[in-house]
Formats: C-alpha cells, sequence, structure tokens
DNA sequence: GCTTTTCCTTGACAACTGTCCAAGATTCTT
DNA sequence: AAGAATCTTGGACAGTTGTCAAGGAAAAGC
C-alpha cells in the first residue's frame, strides 16, 4: 500500500519535476536570444521575458536569480553547438572532401549563427572579469577544443600523417579565424570574410604535417 | 596690433586647449583602469569618477557623453599597447634570439598587463554588438596585425625564408594563441599556460615555410 | 465540485544608471 | 584687487535594474 502510493507519489513528483525543467528550458532559450541579440552588458530580465510569452516576474520562480539564468542559458548554447562538424567527419571519406565539407560548414554557421557565436565570445570573454562564468566556459571550451580535434586528427589520418601541433594550439587558431571572420562579417565586409575562406584550407594543411 | 591681441589670444587659447586636453587624457586613463577592472558591462561613470581625483560631474564637462569617454580610453589603450614587440624585433641579429625574447615577451605582457589585455578582448567584443565602437576596434586590431606582422616576417628573413600565411591569418592565429592563454592565466591554471609557453615556438616555425 | 497545490501576473522596493544644472571654488586677466 | 572666465562640486532628474511578495489564475487531486 505503502508501496503503491509511494510510486504514485514519485510519477507525479517526476511529471512535476519534468514540467518544471521544460518550462527552465524554455526560458533558458529565451534568454539566449536576447543575449543573442542585445550583448550581455545590455540584457535586463524584463527584455528576456518580453522575448518570452511570460511575465518578468516568473523567472524568479524558475531561477533563483539573474546569473542562475545566464548559466542556463550558456548551457543551452553548449546543446545546440558542439557537434556541428560531427557529421561531416563521419561522411567524410577523402581528405579534400572533409577539407572542403569543413571550411564550407565554418563559413555557413559563420553567417547562419553570428549572433549565437557572438554570444559565446562575450560570455567567454565575460568570465575574464566574472569568475562565476568560469567552470561553464573551460568546459564549453573544452568541448570547443575536442569538436575541432576530431575534425583535424581525422583529416591528418586521411592524409596518413599526424597533426602537426597539440589539441589546444589546432583549436585556438581555428577558433582565432573564426573570431576574426565573424567580426568581418558583421562588420558587413564580405571581402573580408572570401578572403579568410580562401587561406583556410591552407591554414588547415598547415596544421598537419 | 591686432595681429599682437590675435597672437596673444592664440597663445592663450592654445594654452587652454592643451589643459583641457590633458585633464582629457587624464580621465581616460582613469577610465582606462576601470574598465580594466570592471568590465565594461559594470563599468559606471561614478565608478569612473572614484578612480579620478573628481567628482562625477566633472566627466560631463570634459566629454560629451559615456561613450565619447570611453573612445577616448580606448584610443590611450592604443597608444600603450602597439608598439610593444618593436625593439625586440630592432635588437634581434639571429632568428634564435628574436624568437626567444619575442617568446618571452609574449609572456611577460601576457602576465604583467593581463587586466588591460582582457579590456581589450572586452571591447572589441562589445563592437560585435555596437556598432559605433567597430571603427575603432579595426583599426586598433590593424595596428595589432602590422605589430604581428613586424615580427614574423623579420623571423622569415633571419631564417632566409618567407612567411607562411598571410598577416591576418598569422596575427589572428597568434592572438588566438594569447587569448587563451589569458583567459588561463586569470583562471589561475599556470600549468596551461607554461604548455602553451612550450608551444609557441613551434607554432611561430609553422608561421614561416 | 471543492480544496489544495502549482503557476503566473502585477506592482512595489531600493539601488543604480547617464545626464544635466545651479552654485561655489579656483584661476586668469587686466 | 576686482572682475571675468574657467573649472569643479554635489545634488536632482527620470529612467532602468534585480529582486521580492501578495494575490489572482490555472491545474491537480480527491
Amino acid at each position: 500500500m505503502t508501496q503503491v502510493a509511494d510510486s504514485k507519489q514519485d510519477r507525479i513528483a517526476r511529471r512535476q519535476v519534468d514540467k518544471f525543467e521544460a518550462r527552465r528550458t524554455e526560458l533558458a532559450v529565451a534568454t539566449l536570444h536576447t543575449l543573442a541579440e542585445l550583448g550581455y552588458a545590455r540584457t535586463s530580465l524584463r527584455e528576456i521575458a518580453q522575448n518570452s510569452e511570460f511575465s518578468h516576474g516568473v523567472l524568479h520562480y524558475y531561477f533563483a536569480d539573474k546569473r542562475d539564468l545566464i548559466t542556463e542559458a550558456v548551457r543551452q548554447y553548449e546543446a545546440v553547438c558542439v557537434t556541428r562538424y560531427d557529421e561531416v567527419v563521419a561522411r567524410a571519406t577523402s581528405p579534400g572532401q572533409l577539407r572542403d565539407e569543413f571550411v564550407a560548414m565554418f563559413f555557413d554557421t559563420l553567417s547562419e549563427d553570428a549572433t549565437l557565436h557572438r554570444l559565446w565570445y562575450d560570455l567567454r570573454n565575460q568570465s575574464l572579469f566574472d569568475s562565476s562564468f568560469r567552470a561553464d566556459v573551460l568546459e564549453i571550451d573544452s568541448h570547443r577544443e575536442a569538436m575541432v580535434w576530431r575534425v583535424i586528427s581525422r583529416y591528418a589520418e586521411l592524409r596518413d600523417t599526424e597533426p602537426a601541433t597539440s589539441p589546444a594550439t589546432t583549436y585556438v587558431t581555428l577558433d582565432g579565424i573564426f573570431q576574426r571572420a565573424l567580426l568581418h562579417h558583421l562588420t558587413d565586409r564580405p571581402e573580408t570574410v572570401a578572403e579568410m575562406r580562401g587561406e583556410l584550407p591552407g591554414v588547415i594543411d598547415l596544421l598537419v604535417r
């Protein structure tokens, strides 16, 4: 009897938790969009609420405070972003194909998800000032590094050679290129972006022996 | 007579302008320190004034508005930062010396001027959201690129070869490394920074044929 | 259908923001 | 030394911020 009651209560509790979590991520997504639009410095709770279908008060029902909310939004970002190149790696049969499709995807997400990417860089930078972001940022950064490494090490494999640098260096090189391309993309300088696109294959080749 | 009066007035006017400019840069420097300490998102005019010897009202006597003030501070930053490696280049007589001294200077300023550097990245990122910063940011970025190029092209010359990539790619590669090293430095992970230091010479060699 | 729990809105709060201004303090001119 | 120009202060302003709580709306449980 108690067992039945328990499992029933459990089911109820679980359902409530699920619902709670669902709404949390829903609000976190709204937060993500607001952050991507305005940047960290200008994002307020009322603005976030306006990008959702709720009023601003509800945010404190689902989140302890603003930091909690933004942290959750950052985690949402990670879910979106970190496996982007995996299918490219999976379907590649020749080094040339892998390189070309990687470059294509690279510049595709650059313009497609530009606001999300600038948000990521904004938050990573925020972590230079606010230590409470650092753990999450470092974790995401390491996932991005691993993602890049899967591409480059596979590329080296296909070319029957080895990467020329460590995962860390490989990552920061490509990330540096991405960051600058993003700046010029948002500054509306397509020529510069095109130039960088032209150079990227050469850089990739530089990254393997 | 009018001429004498004019030149005298001119002198007075010039002195006033000089004084005005001197105080402007004085306040811009205070702004720079505040920004480096708190980051863009948390820097207020009253906080800036507290880092100077004046009250907050004076800022609007010397600057049109907050943007004007911050823009001036950014220009101050540039004056500090953009010729850092020039003497290293000037005194280098062998490729090994140039490379070693560059690496040393690289990691020296990383820890010495860490807060200033994080400010730079903060403002560069801010320009992804606020177009009114972009012109200044792009200009400073191009100066940084030129600075790095002077080092690498000279290094190639000393080694009797050529740079392997364009100035832009060369810059973003080293800047990406710097940025990540800065993150780990501020996160208090000296091991990671040391690792990156160990790898930097190899990267430099990768950047020339 | 009624009660209890969960969810959401609304308005208030204190603190903080950029901006402006009146009036005092300081410096310069004559 | 007196008057004029310049500089600086400190307070007021309107608007925004994160936070919270009282109470209504909706849903769930019985």
